[in-house]
DNA sequence: CCAATCAGGACCTCTTTAGTCTTGATTGAC
DNA sequence: GTCAATCAAGACTAAAGAGGTCCTGATTGG
């Protein structure tokens, strides 16, 4: 099911509710009721944000978290990368591999490239489309794709 | 990490080694054989291809798999979508979702969005491509993407 | 000094996945 | 008709990973 972990959700969730009020510090506890995400979680979630570049923490008394960017500037691939780590499909997506199977791994190109389009559609959505009340309303797909002119033609 | 299991993966391996000689009929142990996917492992993943319609099967003495669509027309979202089910990044990217956040929802739509994205560079990838031996050799990525004109654009 | 807040782990539990095995049904060949 | 090869179906186990909690320490403002 190409799952995403809920990790990664819930961290959307938090980043869609930091990006409601950029600039404004929020603490780990307001995100989480806000978010419905528990307590200790959020606080997870958010020490992962900040380690990731994404957030910036303020501590001691009225500490917090804020954006470190707005949210025009902050993908949605940035908040997966930096919660369940690089953004890979299967095994031999990444560089190393030392999946060794001969032949069958020409494969191995084409997931790479089946990846990378993959990767490319979680970058191209920023935390401010996200946190956007109304989505886009074109009745057509508005992440548009066509990969199949370049792929199909050989 | 927007994990795909390994069975996919494997699945997808025996089907390209089905594709190499679509419309000859393949034991489960050969394919086993050829793909370096344990025998019980491999039956039980061409069941749920054929489950999945993708092959057919023949029983008793020299039965087997076979192809059941020329591999042009078999996508790698089919080949997943029967090995572990229906393509779905987040829960409430399918239909129902009982999820209950009223207002950090609005982010559902756009998850529903990316969800289709990733579903459609899936789609756009035949058996036949993944059987290739040489892949597409252009520089820049082949399988092209250009959500931000649309998506961005508000 | 005290209270609020983040930092960084250690830790546990539960679900999911991967993989194996068993039993039964079907079919072709001899 | 019998036998051997092969798929069908599902129960079962084991390992991995994810999700989640908690504790202890460091930092800062009042």
């Amino acid at each position: 099911m190409l799952k995403l972990g809920k990790l990664a959700d819930y961290a959307t969730a938090l980043m869609t509710a930091m990006a409601s009020a950029p600039s404004q510090v929020h603490t780990a506890q307001g995100l989480a009721d806000r978010t419905h995400v528990s307590a200790p979680t959020a606080a997870k979630l958010l020490k992962l944000l900040t380690k990731g570049g994404l957030v910036e923490s303020l501590r001691g008394a009225h500490g917090g978290y804020r954006l470190s960017r707005s949210p025009e500037r902050i993908t949605v691939a940035e908040i997966i990368g930096a919660v369940e780590g690089p953004i890979a499909v299967t095994e031999c997506s990444e560089d190393h591999s030392g999946c060794s199977m001969e032949s069958s791994c020409a494969t191995k190109t084409n997931w790479r490239l089946i990846n990378r389009a993959i990767f490319e559609a979680l970058q191209a959505v920023t935390l401010a489309q996200m946190a956007a009340p109304a989505p886009v309303r074109r009745q057509e797909s508005p992440i548009h794709f066509h990969p199949a002119a370049s792929l199909a033609g050989r």
